[in-house]
DNA sequence: CGGTCTCTTGACGGAGTTCAAAGCTAGTGG
DNA sequence: CCACTAGCTTTGAACTCCGTCAAGAGACCG
């Protein structure tokens, strides 16, 4: 299953095939359980996640001691809180499984390493990010000009494989609802 | 003023001297009126936009008929709506310049022929686009738990700069609320 | 100066939350 | 493999934040 990544690295960059399992070696692989975490609230965030299988989500608890999901990440994605991650500074966030969920994972250190091992690794890098910021702005857009209810149809119409995928109270964090909305919503739009 | 780009790339990555003007030569420097747009509606977005003196925004026109600014741009920052860059799609914001701006401008092509010449600007561009994710992963984070007013109090504290170089009415559009509701809530918070 | 943008104020309305309670589902242990 | 419980979903009523509309008071630029 840790060939995953290395197909991914090759949509983007070429790779030397003698050279794939030095690039794997610098992984470890985790086994995580339906609700356990992955990231603990204020806590130094050591790694850099990439599902192989299952899906994870990043979330915060509100003010009012509500959970907030701001991102889910499923098969070939990235997920870490990058901004603890790259200064070594405590999170604000927890990571946990949505499902029983296989991922590689890669301090900080290590990832300078290979990256400076394999300098293709940095025009990889430097895609992922560029598509990671470009749909952050179409999602800050989203996040503006929808309402909650237009903000559900439009993740349920290009998403439909996610909502069946995830608990909707979950579902609701994301949408930044309430269940109970979510539900009067939900059933509003039943024929 | 072209040296404060070179600068900016001398803090992330070792720049050879002799090269500077090699570098400098990929870029056009182009000089906007305030209220002048840099990008329009509806057209494809040819160039990246480094400025170099002045301040850009970046919105879009609501359903309503609304200006919605999702983000802004002072010296030293990168400002393109990446999707349509990287894809030659057309766009769905607006650009426009805050105060008169001066910004150098580059196209796709160019880029990625700058980057193909210089590798060392790989690795500046990751980093560059690793932050600005880790930045908007913050950002999403606030949309999400923040009230009106705390979004308010919050760019008001940690960017007061900001918040005297912009008209009212263009905060507010940043802020995702009514200029009557900034008014309010301004006028509220006084002693 | 005159006209067009910009900011303020207040009354009203609606999208979305809060709280409470009842029905439903799924996971766990016996 | 069933029963029991904890967690998830639904429903409804009261409430609140914030948008809408209207109208007046600056402020800026030609």
């Amino acid at each position: 299953m840790e060939k995953n990544l290395i197909n991914h690295l090759k949509k983007y960059v070429a790779i030397d095939p003698n050279r794939e399992l030095d690039i794997a070696n610098f992984f470890q692989t985790k086994h995580f359980a339906k609700k356990e975490n992955l990231l603990e609230f204020d806590t130094t965030c050591k790694y850099h996640f990439f599902v192989l299988q299952g899906c994870l989500r990043m979330f915060f608890i509100n003010d009012k001691g509500v959970e907030q999901t701001i991102q889910f990440a499923i098969e070939n994605w990235w997920l870490t809180d990058y901004f603890a991650f790259e200064y070594g500074k405590k999170t604000e966030f927890i990571i946990q499984a949505v499902e029983p969920t296989t991922v590689l994972q890669i301090d900080n250190q290590s990832q300078e390493k290979l990256i400076h091992t394999f300098p293709a690794l940095e025009r990889y890098f430097r895609l992922i990010f560029q598509r990671a910021y470009s749909a952050s702005q179409l999602r800050t857009k989203y996040l503006y000009g929808f309402s909650r209810e237009q903000f559900y149809h439009h993740f349920n119409d290009n998403f439909p494989a996610f909502t069946q995928r995830i608990p909707q109270h979950v579902l609701a964090s994301f949408l930044n609802m309430t269940p109970e909305y979510l539900s009067e919503i939900k059933n509003k739009s039943r024929p």
